[in-house]
DNA sequence: TGTACATCAGTGAACGCGCGTTCACTGATGTAC
DNA sequence: TGTACATCAGTGAACGCGCGTTCACTGATGTAC
């Protein structure tokens, strides 16, 4: 007997990447039975029906994201107890992970199905939101954690500095799609942690002689 | 006799709103003739295919898109002679306009195109790719402008940063409609206008009194 | 000014193909006794 | 250890609907003489 999870899973990687490379409607189950080498009835035991398949591809996607996070800034951690060098830290690796991608970043799911919104039921919708927000609370809480150690600079907006993190990789992802570059999204990060960097360093040790006066 | 060029800019309007709302395959030409109140031969006398749509969108929506650009910062820079300060304006100016669309950004046509990359022609994708690279450039020569004047902290990587307008643009897009918080996207930009203002402005003058050292 | 013709902006019916979905059946593996 | 039955992971054929596209035709407007 063949293992379900196995042709579960071949389904699920066929269909991601179709989905980004063509968005979901396009996405042809006829197409996924054709590269899992199954037959269109073996998809309908796996799957009750299309939506259904975009629920699993969506769940999936966010534990693995969710995942990857949780290893290059629990990495990052271990290797430096200051809150903003670990966090800087966390950044180059993801930068690291991001260029070493062959062939570039292939998407990310959250953001197409942010691009065809209608196709998908409120179940879905509510899961991507989640997401985002579960990232947004995250790197809140980093910054925060540096925040009281280095105050940043006047005006500098925490909860959306959060949010850039996400947003660059996002904007990123695509720079890099439309231009066909995929070190562009490496670069997008680098440049943003340079930012961050800014924000929290204070000025050095020989502009500080005249004192902390704003 | 019918003005054509009304029939194809209603064709247009609804197609575009419906291709971010849904993605381009999702998108029938059915719909956009029961919208435009026309039958599907009139579609077909004004575009010989679906894919000439598609193209038809992108031309007409990156034209507009360039024309924006220029009035904001043309605006921008009839209000400052300072090239810092007149980029500043330019991203306030970009931030309101953004932050007042009604219902939220509605998404970019660029964006959906990377990711549904295998629905169009190398046409379509040079187009798309033409239109970032003159956002680059025109950014990038607004960041040498600036650093012409006001030497960047070292390591600041221009190109990047005028990709980044771009780029975090188009990721507030996404978290604004993943998040359904139409000003996340304002926010964005406000918070890459204040982060772009750090590269740039030297510390404040009683920082400046032991030197210009590094 | 009137008439003939051309063009413009469509109509309306038909086409075949591919799509998502259903369903009766099957053959290999696992479990109970 | 052998047999009966259940479950698992599919097969394979059929379905109707909606899709993009074609094409012969039409009726209002514009142009030439």
């Amino acid at each position: 007997m063949p293992r379900a999870t196995d042709t579960r899973d071949r389904i699920l990687d066929l269909a991601e990447s179709a989905v980004l490379a063509k968005g979901f409607d396009a996405t042809s189950i006829d197409e996924l039975v054709a590269g899992a080498e199954i037959t269109k009835g073996g998809f309908f035991y796996h799957f009750p029906d299309k939506t259904a398949l975009a629920r699993a591809l969506i769940e999936r996607y966010i534990a693995r994201e969710e995942a990857l996070f949780d290893d290059l800034f629990g990495r990052a951690a271990d290797l430096s107890d200051d809150p903003l060098h670990a966090f800087l830290i966390g950044l180059k690796l993801l930068a690291e992970l991001l260029e070493d991608l062959p062939g570039g970043h292939p998407g990310c799911l959250i953001a197409t199905a942010a691009y065809q919104d209608r196709l998908f039921d409120d179940g879905v919708r509510a899961l991507n939101r989640q997401a985002v927000l579960a990232w947004r609370a995250r790197f809140r809480a980093h910054l925060e954690r540096i925040a009281n150690r280095y105050p940043p600079r006047v005006g500098a907006d925490i909860e959306a500095l959060a949010d850039m993190v996400t947003g660059v990789v996002e904007g990123g992802i695509i720079l890099s799609k439309v231009l066909r570059d995929p070190s562009a999204l490496a670069r997008q990060v680098m440049a943003f942690r340079a930012l961050v960097a800014l924000v929290f360093t204070p000025p050095p040790p020989a502009l500080r002689s005249g004192g902390e006066a704003a």
